[in-house]
DNA sequence: AAGGTGATTTCAGCTTGTGCAATCACCCTA
DNA sequence: TAGGGTGATTGCACAAGCTGAAATCACCTT
């Protein structure tokens, strides 16, 4: 018999996604998740630097995903266009399969502001780390960072759209939509 | 004599902002802020909701003034040129004038993760408001969306020019260059 | 069998943030 | 000029987030 129950850290983030889903992350104190998941408010912050954290496990595996990708990109391709590939591959590898879960976790993030911001912090990281890709691909930085910055945009902007009750399109398909509208809406000057 | 000193809203923010960039953000506390304007945490608690909220007074009155400005500009605009204009107006109004006192604030925001966060959160609502005033002229949501996104793209890469120590140029005169610059990188497919 | 490892726990303490009641100079009105 | 209302400020008590230090003890290595 083990000393104690396997993977911590994973009742941990089950505990809180259920509590934040039933009575709101403000009303969720670290107490409780550490008592629904049988461990102690210390063990919690052992594990993640503080209470939002909790959700926010996938982002860094995501942008390794992503930032991987990107530097596999054939190297003759657009700024853009290498970095929407690389979106396509990760929705495919990552999210497809997880609709529901990411649904469910995005649900709870729209409804708290604290969690919003964490949630854009995280987007800002990950458009540093495209833009760094790219200025690494030979992007000059400036352009580096419109490309991640429209990259991101779309993202959000098909992600948005797959998120939506009664969506049946794969989030993959949707991403060169969201290119097109967005290079519609810019103009061509 | 009065019975207490005048602008105590203001001197709690020269206060934390001198603080903030003496010993960063983290090492000081509230009752330190307090201490220094001569009044106390529970008043500074009674003018700000939390402590990173001092610092971000302005972006209200930023966003009233932009949206005001789309509403105002030409019907026949096409909707990213409306934002550009409405961002060229209220910075040639409202930021051109105080560039010491917005760079030195913006180098205690760029300092602390917190901070950054919640700009980013003002500038996510700042985009909500440029959708809805953009919708408001008859624009698809939609469209909106990718035009308010790609408008604080274009703005915060004018901006991050503009902050550069040796930038003589305007902001104003800054913005209409970014916009070519993501025109050129969103390109043509 | 002895000793080190490392996840977990306990505890004490600081900081942020809030509700509530009290203060008291100023202003308005009678 | 007296009296009462207003409202910015304050003190107090307390919940909750977060941290450093030290203790525990099943498991693993040797």
């Amino acid at each position: 018999m083990p000393r104690w129950k396997p993977d911590a850290v994973e009742r941990l983030q089950a505990a809180a996604l259920d509590l934040f889903d039933e009575q709101g992350f403000e009303r969720t104190t670290v107490a409780e998740i550490a008592q629904r998941a049988e461990l102690t408010q210390r063990t919690f912050f052992n594990h993640f630097p503080d209470k939002r954290e909790v959700l926010f496990e996938m982002s860094s595996k995501l942008r390794q995903e992503i930032v991987g990708e990107i530097e596999a990109a054939d190297h003759d391709l657009e700024p853009l266009d290498a970095v929407m590939h690389a979106f396509e591959v990760v929705a495919d590898k990552l999210l497809e399969s997880r609709r529901a879960v990411v649904v469910r976790r995005y649900a709870v993030i729209a409804a708290n502001r604290e969690l919003q911001e964490r949630e854009l912090g995280k987007n800002a990281v990950l458009t540093e780390s495209v833009a760094a890709a790219l200025t690494a691909r030979g992007c000059d930085p400036a352009t580096a960072f419109l490309a991640a910055g429209a990259a991101m945009l779309a993202q959000q902007a098909a992600f948005q759209q797959w998120t939506r009750p009664g969506e049946t399109r794969t989030l993959r398909d949707l991403l060169p939509d969201a290119v097109r509208a967005l290079r519609t809406t810019v103009g061509v000057s």
